[in-house]
DNA sequence: GGCCCCCTTTACGTTTACGTCAACGTCAGG
DNA sequence: CCTGACGTTGACGTAAACGTAAAGGGGGCC
């Protein structure tokens, strides 16, 4: 029997409310068993969860982000399934890539902003050391 | 003279509407000349629309993007706001590397699944050989 | 003149991603 | 038995990021 999780407890480990957890559900991005009322998560959940948050990161929408969690519980005897499922990962593998290059040229120009004003400051810090 | 661009001009090239320019214009993230009614874009403006695409490939809001175009107008005779600036450029900068680690772990996991996969289909095709 | 394309403002509509509140059940502790 | 923590559904509210439609001005060209 592995553990499980209340909505609780999943909410205070992510840092989001109980109320963004049902919302999930709602949108079909969980589906924790019940107990009487109760929902009770169990570690792919929370996995689901996690993979969630970091799609959330990412920028992409419920939507988006339901469509990648589904690709982990694709039905691997079908063929034509699995196919599929390849074009998809290659779809987001690609998006994916091009993030990067956003991200790579952005730290690129930060550096080069920083560094400009970090001389300009010590300038200005000698200057006032002069004038001292 | 250095080149101007009209609104419909920045629209096609950055594949928005009108609408959403102006809507930037609204928001403060951007502020053309105007030549009577019309709204007259300079370069500048246009690297400001790049940025703002690029910001919003990452998936920040446009409230954050102002932040960090504002950026790069900034005074560099004032030594406060340097540091202040520096700050943030800090702050940009590690949510940055952040998203490139979750960029990095979510390839892997795609490269794993994928390989999985395609050997799984490729193992699929063999049984299909030796059945004809 | 008529048509088309570009531009303008104003204003209401829509989608996404939740927040907030109401109204209620359940169970443990004092 | 009462309180307090935790849970439920349902309904309405809201902020962001636009879409869409209305109503109009101005210029070019055939």
């Amino acid at each position: 029997m592995s553990k499980t999780y209340g909505i609780a407890e999943l909410a205070r480990e992510f840092d989001v409310t109980t109320r963004t957890i049902r919302f999930y559900e709602d949108k079909g991005l969980l589906a924790p068993v019940r107990e009487g009322q109760r929902r009770v998560y169990a570690p792919r959940d929370r996995v689901r969860l996690r993979l969630i948050m970091r799609g959330k990161r990412l920028g992409f929408s419920l939507e988006e982000i339901r469509q990648l969690i589904d690709l982990y519980d694709v039905d691997p005897s079908e063929v034509t399934q699995l196919k599929h499922f390849l074009d998809k990962i290659h779809e987001h593998k690609e998006t994916l890539v091009d993030q990067q290059k956003d991200i790579a040229e952005t730290l690129a120009e930060m550096e080069r902003i920083e560094a400009q004003c970090s001389s300009l400051l010590s300038e200005k810090q000698k200057k006032r050391k002069t004038a001292n």
